[in-house]
DNA sequence: GACGAAGCTCATGTATACATAATTATTCCG
DNA sequence: CGGAATAATTATGTATACATGAGCTTCGTC
């Protein structure tokens, strides 16, 4: 009945009950954060050394990861942080435009006073990290504003796979907003969309949701393309 | 650009490359099968002394499933296969149902003279099953009757999806089949849907399977209200 | 007699050690 | 001198052994 609970990413600095799921969560983080970039081979006998771990927790961690997309193992050869072609991208954007809006239609009328309190709260500390062009929790933030709107969609499956495209999307669009104005449009078309669910106007906040991914997945192609020549 | 590795539930009866990958597999299968009934409680150690393996290729085997969806780890507490509830079943079965036209429209067209006749062979088996009553083996030639049609729509990451949701389906649907005709029906409307397909009838075919799905959904859904009573 | 706490038992979680497969380097032959 | 087969190296995969936490029984107290 509640959300997931094996596919939480956002929890942070919490000790966690297992030190595979501290591991999986510091990995993480630094795969989102670009710190592990794409194509990055991850070894196992490494990681483990630098957490002070043996390599079980760190092999259960990057099994972890890898359900939920972020790297990819191939037996005997290892963990790699995927590198996505344009076409995987492009679905990415399209699962998303398909899910989200549902997600947010069957959500938006039941978020709380309370619900956009903490989303208003999301779209301050938004503001402050652009200021500071420090970007590094970019990500995350996106990754919990779109999550905490769709909290109330009694969906629990369709939202632990948009949390996935979500990390996913983030990772790949996190270089991309430093070259463009990106974030600034992103940051406008949030706060427009809690206003819009806040008046009650539920169609147009999906509508304007489904244009919202579209748009950065239209401007996130034409930077792969440009970057590809 | 080919399909998924890691997420291959029905390739069987080859050497895998690792003991955990062989462990998944025969789990998963018992799974769907039906043998680890949902609820049951999967302790590792006795799955490990019953392959005659340790315990962490089971580990890592659970992990995987887990992944998949098909059991549910608690920390400390182990793994059991769950058990869905209503709604969660009907949220399956609507994302089927919004996801798998897609993947059809996308590859039906490229569906070639081998595509056509392995899906005729296995509409043939299916029948065979059906005559000796013998539904063991009906989730899995569901599945890849399912996932051969959709093989060439060139989305992986949606492929997966659905693979997995059609796991997860089939596992709930095996019980409601024995008690009613659904089978039949579903045979009929495979069939109906593979001449369309052959026919160029893209848009019937679409139209037919979201009309095939939603009515297992319904069919599922009446059951397992009347039981619940 | 019932409720609560402390100790026990068992399953899971983690570390260490060994086996195996893949990659790289080396050597031998053409 | 070049290529292919083979041996050495390295990282992953698996087994064994130990640590930890959860659930349960039992004992004590009210």
């Amino acid at each position: 009945m509640t959300s997931g609970k094996s596919t939480m990413p956002p929890r942070k600095s919490l000790n966690h009950r297992t030190i595979s799921a501290a591991v999986a969560e510091e990995m993480r983080q630094r795969i989102l954060d670009g710190h592990f970039a794409a194509g990055t081979q991850l070894r196992q006998d490494a990681l483990a050394e630098e957490f002070g771990v043996s390599r079980i927790p760190v092999r259960e961690a990057l099994m972890q990861l890898e359900a939920e997309g972020l790297v990819k193992i191939l037996p005997h050869r290892g963990a790699i942080v995927p590198t996505l072609s344009l076409s995987e991208i492009e679905e990415l954007f399209e699962l998303r435009i398909l899910l989200e809006p549902r997600l947010l239609a069957a959500s938006a009328p039941r978020l709380s006073a309370a619900d956009y309190h903490a989303l208003d709260e999301i779209l301050g500390e938004y503001s402050t990290e652009l200021r500071t062009n420090h970007i590094g929790r970019w990500g995350e933030l996106n990754t919990r504003f779109h999550k905490l709107l769709y909290q109330h969609a009694n969906q629990p499956r369709t939202l632990g796979i948009v949390g996935h495209l979500l990390q996913e999307s983030d990772r790949h669009t996190r270089l991309q907003l430093l070259l463009t104005a990106g974030i600034e449009r992103a940051e406008i078309e949030h706060a427009e969309l809690v206003r819009l669910c806040r008046e009650g106007a539920f169609d147009k906040a999906c509508a304007l949701l489904a244009e919202h991914i579209a748009h950065v997945g239209r401007s996130l192609r034409k930077t792969l393309e440009e970057r590809g020549k």
